[in-house]
DNA sequence: ACGCCACCTTGATATTCATCAAGCGGCATC
DNA sequence: GATGCCGCTTGATGAATATCAAGGTGGCGT
């Protein structure tokens, strides 16, 4: 059972320059977890002692307004943590609320007793604070996103992302809905914004099956070249 | 000299748990600079192998979009550092432009000595963990306040932020057309939403002269509550 | 004191996006 | 196969904010 566990957290680089025993200590601390879809996970303001580890599935992270808008701050995939960067605050609450969109495992891993054991590992560290410095990138690259894009050159630039490099054809893997709050826009205005699209002949979307026809023109879309 | 470097450093938290020894290095490879009014310090995409602590002054953040448009991300005063956290990423390039608001007095500090350097400082590592865990907490709610808040509930919180608690008049320490890029608003509007709160009675405005007349009404304000 | 310049304000208009309301379509349930 | 639900789309309207274009106004140097 623990195995499983350590099996999982290898897989991580936060892990990855753990000692056998400090791994062994941190997976015997360490719980899996399963949501089903749409099960929460935490929310926003509860006291924060642990953080996660993606096995499987999608977690989506989002804030609510006092009026019950919600909006997405981030999505999770198989792979990746979250919420390991309140460790090192003083009355840690989780700033978001998240929630499982589809059937999903996790590792949960407790913060105290992992920050301790940062204490003997410098290497991993380290490796924390090369991640939470990207993270910082990301979320400027998102406030720059927000203030000077307008929602046409946000929608095109994440289906740029989404996109692999050398298949114009893919698929969305979260619902549009989910998606368009991620982007700041209302689920009305995101189908506005891909008809428009598909109206200009840059792609075509059917169902979540998008089509890229024209890459440059995408790319020119996420520039804010109208 | 380089005392008078050490003695500022030991005025941050990111310096206080140095030994002597480490004190002294850091101080030794730091330098101390002065801008003027409105001189650039670095631009976005500069390749940052500097961080910078503010002795004096204001430090202006901002990013530029394509098309010109400049998007203040955060302006830091005396007392501060910004940019360590890059200390950690490969090809670390500013992601931001820097830019002196009013006459200021830096240290800066080579990142990648000070890098080696807290491989022998578990404390600083963490001293600096936290820090960055609080920029990131602060990031977050900046993005909920661009997409869930409408201008006027940033402005009015922005101000109530700068109120002192005990005193309803103060004076605004940065030229408003900055405050209005911090805020994600456009001069105009911000000049407009200044006027509707004066007109409300919530508060006057004579020149960076702000009196507030009704803390009460001007926090359902930033709580959105028209 | 004068004039100049940068910053701020104000007004009129345009744009973007949200909101409200309705219809469509797939998919699961019965 | 009918029923209903949920997520998506579409249309019509409205609100918030940007843009464009003129004025103020204060500070500062001459």
């Amino acid at each position: 059972m623990s195995d499983e566990l350590k099996h999982h957290l290898q897989q991580h680089l936060l892990f990855a320059r753990l000692t056998p025993a400090q791994l062994d200590r941190a997976a015997q601390r360490a719980r899996l977890l399963k949501l089903d879809e749409g099960q929460p996970l935490f929310a926003q303001g509860d006291p924060a002692d642990r953080f996660f580890y993606v096995v499987s599935g999608q977690i989506k992270l989002s804030r609510l307004s006092p009026e019950g808008n919600e909006k997405v701050i981030d999505i999770v995939s198989a792979g990746n943590t979250f919420a390991e960067a309140l460790m090192f605050l003083e009355g840690p609450a989780y700033p978001v609320n998240a929630t499982a969109l589809v059937p999903s495992e996790l590792v949960s891993i407790d913060s105290r007793d992992f920050a301790a054991m940062l204490r003997d590992s410098i290497d991993t560290c380290f490796l924390l604070m090369g991640d939470m410095s990207q993270r910082l990138r990301g979320l400027i690259a998102e406030i720059d996103n927000l203030s000077l894009q307008s929602g046409t050159c946000r929608v095109a630039s994440y289906l740029l992302k989404m996109a692999p490099e050398d298949e114009d054809q893919f698929r969305l893997d979260i619902p549009k809905g989910v998606m368009a709050s991620r982007l700041s826009v209302k689920p009305e205005t995101f189908s506005r914004i891909l008809r428009n699209l598909q109206d200009s002949g840059i792609l075509s979307i059917k169902g979540a099956q998008v089509t890229i026809h024209d890459r440059d023109a995408l790319e020119d879309r996420a520039e804010g070249l109208t």
